[in-house]
DNA sequence: ATTTTTTTTTAAGAAATTTTTAAGGTATTT
DNA sequence: AAATACCTTAAAAATTTCTTAAAAAAAAAT
């Protein structure tokens, strides 16, 4: 598991590195958010533990930053004990906040947890391959591209989440409220119901499936889509 | 979204309850873990809200029995503010820990954080029960699928629903009353009798059970429905 | 910086499906 | 026999989805 530790105090970063180490997870030590923004791509991350207050780029804004790519746990850990503080942190993207002087013990234990939760919790497998192939579709996550019976099909950024997260879940039914959230990570309201379902329209349309009887994207009426394994 | 709130001090369970519904959740609440666990199964859960220190079963356990079927986000709340209580919690498969006397907001944003994480990151819930099979029933709640002697029946939304909580309590009378609260979580009248009734000849007609004498969902007069083992 | 193109969202009427109501009937209990 | 609870049927009402087109927003190109 590979571990991302941010701090500009070197000593902290160093005791958090030591433990980590030891509970043998690969460590990713940085000193500044611009450094790890660079690097991110190639790093794999499972997990970040971010200081709050650094010089150059705060840690909030790292965390946004991270937050527009990747979705994997992230723990500030900060000298800051202002309650609004926690709230701002954990509202904008983080999964926990841990003050400073903390139990090193804790604070494996607060690791443990989140790794337990994205890894573990999860939809075992599954969520992890990036290439998704059955009956005549084949979607790639990492390169973006979708073959539908062996052609490709062009799709948008939003057309391709959907059909993304409806493959992920083949065979079973994505509830309408649940596939928003996927999609578009905000709140669902009544009204983004006709949002999704011109998307998954033109989807149908690309997959020649309009038509009274589809055969792909199947509606399951009051519940939501899925698409047959 | 369903939040479970389980502590035996009735002050500190009202006051959650008070900021979750403000924040539009709808909460279930407990004062003791015996009863939760007779009722997790058809409560349909999203996150746990978990006192440590009750009389009876205590939250430890709880959370262990808990994990045991299903992988919701469970936060511990409580007053014991050892570390090693904190260490132990978050190990047994809790997702937080909080320590009384704890600021409602940093408490909601706790919520709101593992929910995202939860329903939005993570893919959700794959892995809770969601299927049961008995007699010549098999019902998939995921796939939202009902076969039936091995041939596939198709169910409304309401239908699916009704039968479901059957077969979920099957062996057992599920009053009316329940029966409709839980298919549309909102206070039940005596006029409404009729629409369950309605539904029930809809399902027995499309298991062919219909006439005297029905097989499958029986009638208890004066009390409700079951669906014999 | 502006224009063009593409994508996403909104809106509104039509179509399809599901749910509820209502009324008359049947079975069971007291 | 009367009262109560349940069943059946069909039509009305409500809900949900589909379709289409245009507006708005975002992205790409000039």
């Amino acid at each position: 598991m590979n571990i991302l530790v941010v701090d500009d105090e070197k000593e902290i970063a160093d005791l958090i590195e030591i433990y980590l180490k030891n509970a043998n997870y690969t460590v990713y030590k940085y000193y500044s958010g611009k450094d790890v923004l660079r690097d991110l791509e190639r790093l794999e991350i499972d997990l970040a533990i971010l200081d709050v207050m650094m010089q150059g780029m705060d840690g909030f804004s790292l965390c946004k930053k991270i937050r527009e790519k990747y979705t994997f746990p992230i723990i500030f850990v900060t000298a800051k004990v202002e309650d609004i503080d926690k709230v701002n942190g954990l509202t904008i993207g983080a999964d926990d906040y841990i003050t400073k002087p903390f139990k090193p013990l804790e604070l494996m234990a607060r690791v443990k947890a989140q790794l337990r939760r994205y890894k573990n919790y999860n939809q075992n497998g599954m969520n992890d391959a990036s290439v998704i192939d059955f009956r005549n579709i084949l979607i790639n996550q990492k390169t973006h591209e979708f073959y539908f019976n062996d052609s490709k099909v062009e799709l948008t950024k939003t057309e391709f989440s959907i059909l993304w997260c409806l493959c992920l879940n083949r065979g079973n039914v994505v509830k309408t409220e649940d596939l928003f959230r996927y999609v578009w990570k905000e709140d669902y309201y009544e009204k983004d119901n006709n949002t999704i379902m011109v998307h998954i329209r033109h989807l149908r349309e690309k997959m020649h499936d309009n038509g009274k009887h589809p055969k792909y994207i199947i509606t399951v009426w009051g519940v939501g889509y899925k698409i047959e394994k």
